[in-house]
DNA sequence: ATATAAAGTTAGATTAGTCTAACAATTTTA
DNA sequence: TAAAATTGTTAGACTAATCTAACTTTATAT
């Protein structure tokens, strides 16, 4: 198996049991934008390396040492990402494609550079943490916006998403990361909340938008 | 076929007519470490695409195309090799593996801003020539230490190889571009040379390391 | 509880890039 | 120039990663 292949069944595995609690055949494969009968094969063969434990019509499980492995993809793409920002003037919007070539480059010493110029950080342009050398993560219970109430006083800390297009939507209404947004109203209808930041206008923001705002109470 | 399998290919050709002055299947075969069977189909290809022009048993041509597409791939190489020294402070004996797997990113805009970052810069961290965004080349005729007569007094501008165990050893013996060397001895036997840099023991240097140190005259 | 839908499996085919074995053409050497 | 060496070609096979079609198992909804 190419290690490619390898990285991106892995770190689509890890992503999914993270967001979704379970890793199914037919999540996997949307993820990746296969076939079932292919993920059904290769996970056998994962299965064979010890990267994932797995019983025919059950879900998939990584192993530990799957795990590890996917958090390494996973820190090479974030420490990827925190570069293109940080030392290359790259907006957070730009950045994502990129590492997702990058993070599959096989000499650790490039990545081991980029962190020590980043001074060994902890999160990416996103709020992502970044997994450390051993694959641990420390995540943070960060809530969703969507689930504050009105009144609330929150800082904006990661993005559940990378997409472009989610980014570019940000970047026009001037959220970035540390944000602080005060709750002013939420629609019953359609769940849609009006926020304001210091010194701008209100805004309105979809459920959708909201959703995918992680943020901290205040 | 695969992006990278192309570059490859047109790359190894590329280097192939500048250094041998004609492209082979067997010089290709070794140069890619794959047989000639290999080779043969692959070339086909190439022709199929407009790469190259081939007749069975003549030597391979590449065509203006793929000339052009080749330049582009070595400049990405240089470009990365050049960032990696002057901007993430490894050295030059260590950026050609890392520069090797960089040049296959389909990010037009990661090299295109390394480039700005670099200044448009002209020339790699080994003196070879950087092609420009239209696959163009000024390449400088120099000449190799080999060549030159006792008295000579030449400075070093450009390397003929990559290889990390040759730099080693230059750098073993302060041996960089720019550096003056004044010729004082010729071994007719063997013709290995002993030379001086400024402030620095005579050193004697075989053939074969002539051979690859390309130098200008004063 | 059954029918329907969703998820998973199997079988068999395909494509890119590679190989070895056998042979043919060309070039070099004696 | 004939033999030997090198270079190139053909045929046929293999592996990794993918697909579609047909089928089975499990989950969901009426
Ligand atoms: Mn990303
Ligand atoms: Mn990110
Ligand atoms: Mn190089
Ligand atoms: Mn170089």
């Amino acid at each position: 198996m190419t290690l490619k292949t390898k990285e991106n069944y892995l770190k689509a595995m890890y992503m999914l049991a993270e967001e979704e609690g379970v890793i199914s055949l037919s999540g996997l494969g949307k993820r990746l934008g296969v076939s079932k009968p292919t993920v059904n094969s290769m996970v056998k063969q994962f299965q064979h390396e010890g990267w994932v434990e797995y019983q025919k019509y059950k879900p998939i499980e990584l192993t530990s040492q799957g795990k590890k492995e996917a958090a390494l993809v996973i820190r090479r793409h974030r420490l990827v990402e925190m570069f293109l920002v940080e030392k290359m003037e790259f907006g957070w919007e730009e950045v994502h494609d990129i590492a997702e070539e990058m993070e599959h480059v096989e000499a650790e010493i490039l990545f081991d550079r980029m962190n020590d110029m980043l001074g060994n950080p902890a999160f990416d342009p996103h709020g992502s943490p970044i997994p450390d050398k051993n694959g641990n993560v420390l995540s943070r219970p960060y809530l969703s916006l969507s689930e504050m109430r009105r009144g609330d006083r929150v800082v904006v800390k990661a993005l559940r998403d990378d997409n472009k297009e989610f980014l570019d939507y940000l970047n026009g209404r001037h959220i970035r990361l540390e944000v602080e947004m005060l709750v002013e109203q939420i629609e019953t209808f359609d769940k849609s909340m009006t926020i304001s930041i210091e010194k701008e206008p209100s805004l309105n923001l979809s459920k959708e938008v909201c959703d995918r705002l992680l943020v901290e109470r205040l």
